[in-house]
DNA sequence: AAGGATGGAAACCGATCTGTTTCCAGACTC
DNA sequence: GAGTCTGGAAACAGATCGGTTTCCATCCTT
């Protein structure tokens, strides 16, 4: 455990790893251990249990999305920007700690949409339907919202697979990401004007 | 409660439900409470916690799938009979009391792919794969099995999208299936060119 | 009417759950 | 050096966990 980052921070670290792995159900007294904080410490940092679960999702979060989206302004088209995503969860799924995304995983989890972690996955889902949505709108398709929650469900759809089946994607998410593109009609490269 | 049944089948309902309404950590006092059998009962016919969460799954399976797939020989076309699975998805999407897929909900709560309740949830997820793939071998397209990979995705994908929004789908499953059958070429074998 | 099997109610076991509290070691300021 | 603050270790609380056991009422068979 790192001792140079605070005791807030281990906690966010350790539970956003331990919640993933183990599931929210995990105790307490474990995650604590885990962390090197006590549980003394940890209730004085967050009211709850609950309250931390939705932290360690809202602090994972921009991480996990910074590890799927590629940056801005890297000259790919729209195209590849978004197969980019899929070939990540393509790779993600060859890893033996792979449990599918860790919004719907929690989402399916907490059961309450109204838990503050519900709340959290809810945010982040959104915002990689809204990177679907910017790169769809640069490739001028006709219906940009509904391909970017279709591309959303592929890309949840093809996580889900990699976790009942416990194995690889083998690339099946990229095939469905490509052949939903290919119907939209975001094809060649040059022909798509990507300006920015 | 149905003094009816057997103690044995009023578990494995009260199981099915529970177990997807509250998630497989619901406590064993309260599933047998629902179910109106004493824990002793409960132990006799089942060797542990996680055996009956296997058989309640494995029990609630064929009526599920009976639920959402259309019967053989009821005159639809294979297109007609894929999209009525999710039409089917997007009605349970609508109730308040869904919970997603009772199989990818179980897998990704239970985490190990090797507990009896995975095992279980892979069986009957390949069997909606192998529905699709009878149909889509019966419209003669050209890859029927990875077209059905991709429609279980996409089912699975749609589903997951209604637990995290906690919304009714109000169609985009459906929608996304179509584009995914047209691009596969599977139109009403019988009837020409069938506008949506 | 007697005897055996079924099965529910509830006590019990040790472990673990979320959350609170006490105590104390070390680092900081003044 | 005295006082203050942070934070870990651990006991504690009451509830619940999976699982076992005892006891007893109700059947069915004969």
């Amino acid at each position: 455990m790192n001792t140079q980052a605070t005791p807030r921070e281990r906690l966010l670290d350790a539970a956003g790893e331990l919640f993933y792995r183990d599931g929210v159900n995990i105790g307490v007294d474990a995650l604590c251990k885990a962390a090197g904080v006590s549980k003394k410490s940890m209730y004085q940092l967050f009211r709850s249990k609950d309250e931390l679960i939705a932290e360690s999702l809202a602090s994972v979060g921009p991480g996990y999305q910074h590890a799927l989206e590629p940056d801005a302004g890297d000259g790919l088209t729209p195209r590849e920007r978004i197969l980019a995503v899929f070939v990540k969860l393509d790779q993600q799924s060859r890893k033996g700690d792979f449990y599918g995304c860790p919004f719907v995983s929690t989402a399916f989890e907490l059961k309450n949409p109204e838990h503050p972690g519900s709340v959290v996955a809810r945010h982040f889902k959104q915002r990689l339907t809204d990177f679907f949505l910017g790169e769809l709108v640069a490739a001028r398709v006709d219906d940009p919202e509904g391909m970017a929650i279709q591309l959303t469900m592929a890309f949840d759809g093809a996580s889900a697979r990699a976790v009942v089946r416990a194995q690889a994607l083998n690339g099946v998410g990229i095939r469905m990401a490509e052949a939903l593109l290919d119907a939209a009609g975001v094809k060649a490269p040059e022909l798509a004007g990507q300006a920015r």
